[in-house]
DNA sequence: TACGCGATGACAGACGCTGACATCACATGC
DNA sequence: GCATGTGATGTCAGCGTCTGTCATCGCGTA
């Protein structure tokens, strides 16, 4: 019987709230201590779970760069560094990015691309992201240099397969999206004097 | 004899305080009245000039982003998209960081490496330049998803080839660093239908 | 001489964030 | 059972960031 002196789920009911206040007034107008209120909290305790009022959008950013990095270890050998990569983006779409989290996508990135301060977190959390990959390139024998941009180019391609994904119809696979992107990448870089190649 | 009501250069000298007081505490344990009064003004002032703490180190981000346009606009029509970016990137690099920037671009650069805060401000000013890059490129003809990825790949070049020059020598020549960035990416994505695809 | 402008100062206040201490259901060991 | 410890939360005080508002006053201009 025993009613726990808390409700569970503190954390999700605290994204839960600073996602539909952030819709509802937008980030600047939302104080951290409305988003405690309607959790149930209070302000400090939101500093507890969160290390300030941004991170409450992007708590799932180690599960995503843990995927991301077990997959490129597990990696095929004769995998190519770019190749790699985009395994591990795979895993990372299927393990989070199902259709039914679209719509919350959706609302999530609304809500960042509606501020600044938001953008520049994301921003962060992808910079992280390509120090992270440079490790796990590192770890498979890929030199500095290499890996370097290797990573950096693996974050476009996700961050623009992302893009379409989230502005598109919620039937659209993230994986196949993430091989589009690849494709062209390749394309952009690849002319030594490519003709440019205008068409879409 | 007109001494001015008020000491000229009142941004320079902020700025000049700021990169101090960053290098001798740290960024954290600066406070923004510290930096005012260093400079000979009051807090309330320095928000007058900068629209907050971090804001001060990245002045020169709209000369850098107006040079580059500016640059890529005028870049010759057979140019391919990557090339035409490139091209600006070198005006960039021959307008702001000549040889005698070097030593500036270090101090900051070590300051900013020193705190999260403005990795992320960093990152999120290469993100408006990404938006810029696109502009310019869509005025040049170019599709937008092709647009887009030249954007964030010359992004890369940039930041790889920007890092080299700051770690290294202070002779070097960073449009030199860029043309060797340029060619790094190429064989970075350079591989065709390479095996693998064990993707889903 | 009067007037407006522009850069700055002075002050109050909201909000983000932190440290320190208190509370109390629950688990654990005796 | 009973004492004790633990973990998540609440409460309170306080610093620093950033903004709105009004006052100051040298300078250019009519």
């Amino acid at each position: 019987m025993g009613m726990s002196r808390w409700k569970p789920d503190a954390q999700t009911r605290l994204v839960q709230a600073a996602l539909e206040l952030y819709g509802e007034r937008g980030f600047e107008q939302t104080t951290v201590a409305e988003i405690a209120q309607r959790a149930g909290l209070t302000e400090r305790t939101y500093f507890r779970h969160f290390a300030d009022k941004r991170e409450v959008l992007f708590g799932g950013s180690t599960v995503f760069e843990e995927t991301l990095i077990h997959a490129i270890a597990n990696a095929p050998d004769v995998a190519t560094p770019i190749d790699a990569v985009v395994v591990g983006l795979d895993a990372v779409a299927e393990a989070m990015f199902p259709p039914e989290r679209h719509d919350y996508a959706r609302r999530r990135q609304a809500a960042i691309m509606a501020n600044a301060g938001l953008q520049e977190r994301e921003q962060s959390k992808f910079a992280s992201l390509v120090a992270a990959l440079v490790v796990a390139l590192g770890q498979r024998g890929v030199d500095e240099p290499t890996a370097r941009l290797t990573a950096e180019v693996g974050v476009v391609i996700f961050k623009v397969a992302f893009e379409r994904w989230v502005d598109g119809d919620q039937h659209l696979d993230l994986s196949q999206l993430i091989q589009e992107s690849l494709r062209d990448v390749r394309g952009v870089t690849a002319g030594e004097g490519s003709a440019v190649g205008a068409a879409a």
